[in-house]
DNA sequence: ACACCACAAGCC
DNA sequence: GCTTGTGGTGTG
């Protein structure tokens, strides 16, 4: 008898093993590793995935696999282990894994239901009014009529069962299609003997004659103008058949790709290309970073690496930042490899995910282009993996498992012998170090393409605008320019960094700010809904009309957003054609395609928006990028934020002159002396780079050392400390001297839906016991789950230190 | 004597 | 994560 070990779907430490079952002999050969199958767990079914067939056991008694959940393994040998990896690396439970590799459509769904046994009668009438002569009722339903006390007699009294079912969430769309049953000479033959008034069965038949492929019914009735009826009793009739057809949801049905071919490199192109083609050719394992000023066509470089991946019958991924897998991305690809490229972004439906996917699983698609999950398509022969805007932090994964896709990606490449390139105009420090130290193979094209110069860049003082008398949000040099543009006829980007201060709302009488009672944190104030919301907890208020601490009625909101940016520009330059992009304009779906084509197409003077606008964007008649407020990023208490604000700065400046008009940005701050403003001004990354590895040198921060953050949580502060204190001693006791730990501090949000945080930092050059240490202690605080209050959480290497 | 509740163990 | 058995408390 075969045995399977099966991960079952549980998230918890107990059952964060493999279970073993007896293989059924009907199934023996069909369920293979990597299955997702249903299996008896305590008293319930659950799903679990098969992680290896073998011939026996060291349990004594083992139960039995229900049934397999797939025709095929939905992860493949290689994916198996990357989860072994991921698990390790990133400190999570086997089956978050999986998870995070499959599309959301393939979680299980769990319905519990009762069953009125064969040949059993109800006695009581309530009960029995309950199944409403259908034989099964959900559990919901039996817990909303408050029956379950009397259902559980009756189960026990053997007249009711209660049966576990386990659903697939995601369900593949099919169509009902339409085919004829007989041959063309037997469907003449027939149509000589139909009744005259049969007209449109007739009329049916007829189309039929010259056609001998099933169609679906929707195209059979719009061809021949028949109504679902006629075509029902011409198949009761035995003339047509029916069948349910298995179709992809295509999210990008209807629209056409113009094609395009590859263009001639530039030397410096050519140059840059050959190692990597090289690695393609000696199916060897590279990590290539490719630093790339805006606009020195680091996408061609992809294409052509991509077409030559192709050309050896191998497949690609290309991951792109959430925020930038904007239709021009999409197009490119799309453009040059047409109906071989799958899409994978947050803008899709669950269905249309999973149809994504299974397009990649059948190998229907060669190429995958798509946000940070993409780095789990299961392709079984990849080529290549390429990471646009490298430095991107929503290539990391904040929640479990917290695996970061670059890591990912390098070590799926290892296992196929590939390449990867990871491309930015503004590395990340910890890849353009690794670059320096030969880990990775440094690429660079430091020209734009057709030599267009870089933008001219003003970094204008905003507190010198105050001192003479400019209160306005625009800065007189910022004003000047933007009015030549529109006389001109010439557009303009406004960006606006919103994050770190976003508005909120406050007393101008006794400067009372408006808090979450819940959290730590000042509510966000959102216009159209006259509310204030915690973006913690997600508590709403509505904004009250007096200070609730001095009663004053100064209350307004504080912090400028995009609306009221609108509002100014509307007043000031009240011709200008403004289109507005941030979150609240772009909700809807297609909004923000539909917002980027008006602009496109010169239908506004304008493009105002935040963090979404500042990448991706190629239009030629951009020649004004301006900059409202640069150093908003600057404050927020992270190591890295003077990192996120150059590389955003370059990042919008990259957006403008990139074609034929020569490009300015103004860039308007209130600390124009910080280097992070100043060298972004000079576009000089080099030099940023090496300012800002001084300053994480002398901070002991990556990428000299590497970082562990555990966070702990609880109702009461003094638990909270005391456990964070623990947990800090006994993690120094257990690894070298040379690492650092930091704390127990509180959390830079110290309190969240009332639960008090502290967290220890740990900074370390090697700790090959760490994460074994940081297990121990995991396991440690939920074992001991007496106090259900208490949440330990570790994030290896995080991003966000919450 | 029995109902009700909180909690920890076990799930193959 | 969910279920169930355990032992505790409470009530008559």
């Amino acid at each position: 008898m075969q045995v399977a070990s099966v991960i079952v779907d549980v998230a918890a430490m107990q059952t964060d093993k493999a279970f073993d079952y007896t293989i059924p002999e009907k199934w023996t050969g069909i369920i293979q590793p990597g299955m997702r199958v249903v299996v008896p767990f305590g008293p319930r079914n659950i799903q679990g995935f098969v992680t290896e067939i073998k011939s026996g056991s060291s349990v004594k008694k083992l139960k039995s696999i229900i049934e397999p959940m797939d025709l095929l393994p939905v992860l493949n040998q290689e994916l198996l282990e990357l989860a072994d990896w991921l698990t390790e690396t990133t400190l999570c439970f086997k089956i978050s894994a999986y998870q995070a590799m499959l599309p959301a459509a393939m979680k299980a769904k769990y319905e519990k239901v009762f069953r009125l046994r064969e040949g059993a009668s109800l006695v009581h009438q309530e009960v029995a009014s309950l199944f409403n002569k259908r034989d099964e009722t959900t559990w919901e339903e039996a817990e909303e009529a408050g029956m379950l006390q009397s259902l559980r007699q009756e189960v026990k009294a053997d007249r009711i069962e209660l049966v576990y079912k386990v659903k697939s969430k995601g369900k593949k769309k099919s169509i009902r299609v339409i085919g004829r049953s007989l041959s063309q000479e037997e469907l003449a033959e027939c149509l000589e003997t139909f009744p005259v008034n049969a007209r449109k069965q007739k009329d049916v038949l007829r189309y039929f004659m010259d056609i001998s492929t099933p169609l679906s019914a929707k195209e059979v009735m719009d061809q021949t103008g028949a109504s679902n009826s006629t075509l029902k009793s011409l198949i009761e009739k035995g003339f047509l058949f029916e069948r349910h057809q298995e179709t992809y949801r295509d999210p990008y049905e209807n629209r056409n790709f113009a094609r395009t071919e590859p263009l001639p490199l530039t030397a410096q192109q050519q140059e840059v290309i050959i190692p990597i083609l090289d690695a393609v050719e000696e199916v060897r394992h590279e990590t290539f970073l490719l630093y790339g000023v805006t606009g020195s066509g680091k996408t061609e470089i992809y294409l052509q690496s991509i077409q030559r991946v192709l050309e050896k019958g191998k497949e690609a991924i290309v991951l792109v930042p959430e925020i930038s897998l904007t239709p021009q991305m999409v197009h490119r690809f799309k453009g040059r490899f047409g109906d071989d490229v799958a899409v994978l972004h947050s803008g899709l439906s669950t269905g249309e995910k999973y149809d994504e996917w299974r397009k990649i699983q059948r190998k229907e698609v060669k190429v995958v282009v798509g946000a940070r999950s993409a780095v789990f398509a299961p392709f079984e022969n990849l080529g290549i993996i390429i990471i646009d805007e490298e430095h991107e932090t929503s290539y990391k994964q904040e929640e479990n498992p917290r695996y970061h896709a670059r890591e990912t990606a390098i070590k799926r490449a290892e296992f196929y012998q590939c390449p990867v390139i990871l491309g930015s105009a503004t590395p990340s420090l910890e890849s353009f170090a690794r670059a320096q130290k030969g880990v990775y193979h440094l690429l660079t094209l430091p020209n734009r393409m057709n030599n267009q110069q870089l933008p001219d860049v003003k970094i204008v003082d905003m507190r010198e605008e105050l001192r003479n008398g400019n209160r306005s949000m625009f800065s007189r040099d910022l004003f000047e320019k933007l009015t030549d543009r529109i006389e001109k006829g010439e557009q303009t980007v406004l960006f606006l960094n919103r994050r770190g201060h976003s508005s909120f709302i406050m007393c101008r009488d006794c400067g009372y700010v408006a808090g979450c009672p819940h959290c730590d944190i000042s509510l966000t104030y959102h216009r159209h809904s006259y509310r204030m919301k915690c973006h913690y907890c997600g508590l709403e208020e509505p904004v009250p009309s007096r200070c609730p601490e001095c009663e004053s009625e100064h209350i307004r909101y504080f912090g400028t957003g995009t609306q009221k940016v609108e509002d100014e520009l509307g007043k000031l330059l009240p011709h200008a054609k403004v289109v507005r992009m941030d979150v609240d304009t772009t909700s809807r779906k297609g909004a923000h395609e539909q917002l980027l084509r008006q602009f496109e197409e010169g239908k506004a003077d304008i493009l105002l928006g935040t963090q979404m606008i500042a990448k991706g964007l190629d239009f030629p008649n951009i020649t004004l990028v301006g900059v409202l407020s640069a150093d908003t990023m600057l404050h927020i208490p992270d190591f890295r934020s003077s990192e996120k604000t150059f590389q955003l700065l370059t990042q919008v400046s990259g957006r403008a002159g990139r074609h034929k008009l020569h490009g300015e940005v103004v860039i308007q701050t209130y600390t124009p002396e910080h280097y992070s403003i100043q060298l972004a001004g000079k576009q000089d990354y080099d030099q940023f780079y090496n300012q800002e590895m001084m300053m994480r040198k002398l901070g002991n921060y990556p990428p000299f050392y590497y970082l562990a953050l555990v966070t702990v949580s609880h109702e009461d502060v003094m638990t909270a400390s005391r456990v964070t204190e623990k947990v800090t001693q006994y993690i120094q006791g257990h690894i070298s001297k040379e690492a650092i730990t930091l704390g127990p501090v509180a959390s830079p949000i110290p309190r969240i839906n009332n639960r008090y945080r502290y967290q220890c930092l740990i900074k370390y050059k090697r700790e090959p016991k760490l994460n074994e240490v940081l297990k121990t202690v995991m396991e440690h605080y939920t074992k001991q789950q007496k106090d259900k209050s208490l949440q330990v959480t570790v994030d290896v290497n995080p991003f966000i230190m919450m």
